[in-house]
DNA sequence: TATGAATGAGCTTTCATTCAT
DNA sequence: GATGAATGAAAGCTCATTCAT
């Protein structure tokens, strides 16, 4: 693709998250996302093979950007400190879903809906970062630093609490200064630490 | 509505959860549920007023069953003891997402769908059950139990634990023996506990 | 029909009437008029035929409702004098299409509904009182009173100038202050008579 | 919309004519429309945005051809008689009756229906085209030439009259040699002259 | 007499997708 | 690359009508 059309493609993106946000996975359609690019529904299928392949590289752009994000800020930190590179990865996460709101909104709703779970070629991306988060918390079980109980457990609590957290904020629902993050990364810790 | 449709009324909410379940609410039709239930599509919108109206009765009744569920088995128990309220409450929500697998499930995909939260009058044996949750959880933040931290962060971990490990148990991700409900009650406990 | 029916027939017939009167023949459905009486749309069907029957008998009750208002004001003052007796007529009619405005309208529109233009039987009555009319023009052709032309332009004149001064005064276009009907009539006159 | 598209648009809009002029306005269904055309049903919401405008585009459609037809041929002979003016007029629709009887009979039918009452956005054509008219009436009513009474009452006898004459003459219920135009425009003038 | 239940046909509208230009 | 045109399928909903009770 060319310049210009990388622009087109990363419109489509854009508008297809902007409509994933606001309403459910299943109600976004190409007419809705062709309307808000401002270009003809036909023009979506020149950079998308079908609509499931739309949803499915939207997933796969906001797992890159958010997978990126964190590694970016983790791995060049390295610490041999288990619990304050737990920490810090939480932290990370919560920034992320700061400044990209609609970002880990997506991402849950794809990956919550009907139409990802039954996709031929799932996220190879979504695979590699979740594989290292899964990493992680093995060998945080394994060294006895996390309660050795199922990890999906300990990766809802994780994921959820900051997903809320920072939707909380977003919605005005309260301040950083009613609800510091160091109160809410305790009560993650709290949860998941043996 | 008479003894006879009265049966054909509960098998269209039947097959509404079924479906629900299976897809997102969005892809849901009446069509489809008609199918199921072997009738003609027109002859729902005798007993629902619209589509809306049947998703919002869906609704009701599983909050309600829920509701009466949890209900009956803690009020029948009265106690002084916050505490042991609260882990009751947890085992008691844990044996009604045994037990019915498809209703917390679907409760929770209607709440977060869409055509919910647009919906013009919301469900108030919803805001009932919520409120009793809510008042409980103020109580115990009040008495020093809790964390005094926002409740929908008490609340989201409470429910995300209990209906994920749930869910987990019946897609024989592990066996009850594997993981005993007391670990993730331990877990949620340490969460919230002050 | 008994004397209950007798009531619930003329229910359906009134609301029936009502409904043509707000919206277009095509438009009223056996449902609303249904639930306008306050009884279930296959009771309907056991006082009329079927839909045709309905809006048939609904002509066919104002046609005669308005010839026998006519012929009972007209008839009981026999003259020889033409021209009194069209004048006379005229008024009755306006007088007729002020006491009973839905009437008349029901009437023309069910007269240019396709429904009636193809109705197995149309209505007896209306020949009858449009005979009577026909008659009474012919006769002032015939003594050289009327204008020698084709009948139904005259007829047209009469009946859609009364029936939109009646109109215009229901609808507070004016007074009859501001346009008395004398006004009207006279224009009428000028226009049919030879 | 380009070439091709512009001959269907208007095929469209010809076999919807076709159809209000058989039956009722409300009775008309877009699929009618694309089984008379020979497309499928869909594509009529390629050229049109949905039914109401549809219907509203035929309107335009018609009110323009009319004005346009009674403009061209009365602006370009412009005189200071206003009595002839108007028997001009009255000449000129006639003509335009009798060209397109089903232009007026639609025009008609489309004004009375609840659709059109009730729509958005009503023709602002008609609104200009109206407006000349009424502008016309409004100075023969000043300068003494026609009847000081609501000009409504003037505008229906006009209307009703040409267009019950054209379509006596085109149903065949007598030829023209029968009723001369002049005996109808004379009844016309008798009507409204002062 | 009355009604609840049921249905098939029809309606308007939106959708994902294809294709010729 | 881009678009207009086209379509079949499916959606939600209303309708006239029938029938057993």
């Amino acid at each position: 693709m060319k310049k210009k059309s990388q622009l087109k493609y990363e419109q489509i993106l854009a508008e297809t998250v902007n409509l994933i946000n606001e309403k459910d996975v299943a109600m976004v359609s190409t007419n809705q996302v062709a309307k808000k690019v401002g270009i003809s529904q036909s023009n979506i299928y020149i950079y998308f093979k079908n609509r499931d392949d739309l949803i499915s590289q939207v997933f796969t752009t906001e797992v890159n950007k958010m997978s990126a994000f964190v590694i970016e800020r983790i791995e060049t930190r390295p610490t041999d400190n288990l619990k304050a590179k737990f920490e810090l990865t939480f932290t990370v996460l919560f920034q992320y879903a700061l400044k990209f709101p609609k970002s880990m909104t997506v991402i849950q709703k794809i990956l919550q809906s009907y139409a990802y779970t039954h996709m031929q070629d799932q996220s190879a991306a979504y695979s590699k970062a979740n594989g290292m988060l899964v990493a992680s918390l093995d060998a945080g079980i394994a060294t006895g630093l996390l309660k050795p109980i199922d990890r999906t457990l300990l990766q809802n609590i994780i994921f959820s609490t900051i997903k809320l957290h920072a939707d909380n904020l977003h919605r005005g629902r309260y301040t950083e200064r009613d609800v510091p993050f160091d109160q809410v990364a305790a009560m993650i810790w709290d949860a998941i630490s043996a």
